[in-house]
Formats: structure tokens, sequence, C-alpha cells
DNA sequence: AGCTTCATGTAATCCGTTACATGATTCC
DNA sequence: GGAATCATGTAACGGATTACATGAAGCT
């Protein structure tokens, strides 16, 4: 159900097509809530179907592009669900899972796996950081788009709330490095101390 | 396919029924990747058929119950899981979502959201301290029943994959703790500003 | 006699992933 | 003329959630 509220925040910024949404997805609440071009599609027809969107077919040159604006209900329904408690997503993290596990496999094997924990957290984290600065100084341009038609007064919020969510994120990827650092000592310390021990 | 692996990895301590996995799932790998019995028990069947698991069934009283063992297959397959390269699931949580758009409710239901998120993570964190440090001791008595079947000199390796485990998830909960406090601060200074406009 | 725990599932539905599919337009 | 980007999807499959379903054993 996320996908459909992701879809409908971002287009709350501005009305976008088809198109425009999968590109804009991808700069902005994509990072948040990742969806493929696969799924936005026929979720957009499915939001226009329930009311939460209006689609107006624009020609543009020789085809037709489609135009989707939140309509009322949409707001609605967005504001139902940003007060509506969360229900919390329990953990399912595979990363973890094989962490617990490290101890069936090779040093070298698990060597590896903190490895490329640590290079994808911190490339996330880089693209987190930098993500949030361009929201603080407002030069994101999907943020851009969205501040432009609303009231100054309001600017403020949007961009705390925005800027405060990526913030979260980013101390998560930022923890994960450090936590998969101390993980290549642990390995270290286990194997110069002769933990590693054959297994069956 | 990650459910698997973790019924893989909760089977290679001790074979189990369908029941006792359920079981213990809840109170060990459960907190890492979580399932219900309703995704467990078929699973156990399909990975029977795979030849990942042995089956016997055993008669107890009237009824029959199904021990499950991993067989010879299923921990190598267990271990190239472990050394498989780990793509890293890509961020799809709908609190950090809701959290970037909270501009558009009012404080009160802001305020509501990061409240609950607070008592979800302190608890959850509880949980997750209170098992670390069972598995320190080891008194847990999943890993308990592990070490019984294990080789002296394996068993520091084993225990410290796991707390090591823990250990990560409770520092994510810890975070999410002080995050969702500062979001606290964050509406509370926004209203204070009057930086909380009417909407559209 | 009634509650809890043991014991094992099925069915429907939803959500997400992967792979495939097609064609126009714009820029170089 | 060819590449990138614009533009919009379908189909098959897999995995997870929710709800439903049943019945015995053991304790109080």
């Amino acid at each position: 159900m996320s996908l459909r509220y992701a879809l409908l925040s971002l287009l709350t910024g501005q009305p976008k097509t088809g198109y425009e949404i999968g590109k804009a997805f991808e700069s902005s609440v994509g990072h948040v809530w990742h969806a493929a071009d696969s799924q936005i599609y026929p979720e957009l027809r499915r939001m226009e179907a329930d009311g939460l969107l209006d689609c107006t077919a624009q020609a543009k040159g020789r085809t037709t592009r489609k135009v989707y604006a939140v309509s009322a209900a949409g707001k609605r329904a967005l504001r139902d669900w940003l007060a509506e408690p969360d229900r919390p997503v329990r953990s399912r993290d595979p990363q973890y899972l094989r962490a617990a596990y490290l101890d069936w496999t090779t040093p070298e094997a698990a060597r590896a796996q903190f490895e490329e924990y640590v290079r994808y957290y911190t490339e996330q984290g880089e693209l987190l950081r930098r993500t949030r600065d361009s929201l603080l100084d407002r030069s994101h341009p999907v943020l851009a788009a969205r501040l432009e038609r609303l009231p100054a007064e309001q600017h403020e919020a949007v961009v705390a709330f925005k800027a405060f969510a990526y913030e979260g994120m980013l101390r998560q990827a930022e923890q994960q490095v450090a936590w998969a650092r101390e993980g290549l000592e642990l390995v270290d310390r286990l194997e110069r101390s002769g933990a590693y021990a054959a297994l069956d």
C-alpha cells in the first residue's frame, strides 16, 4: 500500500506524466520507498480508477501522454494515511540473518560479506548526504518545483521534514558502516584466537 | 528466499518438529527474519521436496508429528548462501516515507507518529538487548541446545556472530529512538515558529 | 468441563520482482 | 544514421499477509 502513498506524495508537488513520475521517483521518494517502473504504471491506473488521481491525456507530437494530478479524494487519502497509526514493520533483513550464522562459513567469506556492507552503505550514505544537503539548500529539483507552488510560510516545514527523514536514513547507513567494520575486526579476532574450527 | 535459509539455520542447531520450529523461530531467528506459521509449514514441505530437509514421522500419542532435520544438501545450500554476495535490499520503510511528508498533517498527528516510534523502538530495543545478553551468557535455550551438540572450540564463534547480529539491530533500534525524539522536538520548534500553515 | 498448548495446515489476495515488449522523438 | 531518452506498458512468478480451519493432549 505504501507505493500508493509514495506516488500521492510525489504528485502533490506537481502534476506529472507517468514517465516524469518514474524519473522524479528515482531521485526523491524512491530513496525512501523504492519501486520499479513496471510497478508504477499499473499502480497509477489503479489509483485513477479509485478516484485518487485525475488523469488528462495530452497530445505531444504524435504520441499522447497522460498527466496525472492528485484529486481532492487523493489529498484526503494522503492526509488520512499520514495520521494513521503506523504498524511497525517486523524486521526482515537478509544481512543480519547472514551475519548471525557466519560461523558456518570461512573467515574469507565472512570478511567478503562485511566488506561489501561497508562498500554499499558508504556509497548509500554519500547519496543520502548529498540529497539531504540539496534539500536543505533547496536546490533539489523535485523539491524546488514543489516549493514554487506553495506560499513561502510553508517552505520551512516542507524542507525540514524531508531533510529530517533523510537525516534518519543517513544515520542508519552510517551505523551500518560502523557495524560492518566491527564485523571485520570480529572475524580477525576469531581467526587469531583459532576459534574458526572445522565445520561438519 | 531468505525464509528458507532462516529455517535451515535454525534447524542446524537441532532437528525439530514444525511446531517447535514455529516456537523457536519466534524467540530466535524470528527477531531477525519474521515469518508467520502459515508461511513456515508450507515452506518446510517445499524444502523437504527439494531435498534440503529430511523428514521423519514420529508417533506421539494418537497424532503423528513430523521431525525435520537438515540434510547434507541442506548444509551445502546454507553454506553456499552464506558465501553468496548479498544484493543489498533497497530501502522500503513506511516510517521514513511518512516522516518526509508530515508537513501535510497536523502537529498533533505528527507528534503521535513520533511518539509511537519512540514507544515501539524502545520496546524493541529492550527485547534485543535481553536477547543479546542471553546469547552472551549462553542462557538462551535455542542457543544452549545448539551448543550442546557442538565441540567446545566452536562455541565462541557461534555465540559471537549471533550476539554481533543482535548488537547491530540493537543499535539500529536505539538510533531510531533518538531520531524520533528529535522528530518531536522538530514538531515543537516548527509549531512555535508558526511554520505550520494551513494546507490545501 | 473448559482452557491452554500442541500440532498442522489451506485459500485468497496483495505486493513486488524479473523479464519481456514496443515504438516515437530528439540530439549528435 | 544511430544513440539516448521519452513514453507506456504486459506476463509470469514468487513471496508475504490475512483469514480461515481443525482437532487432540494435557492440565486445573
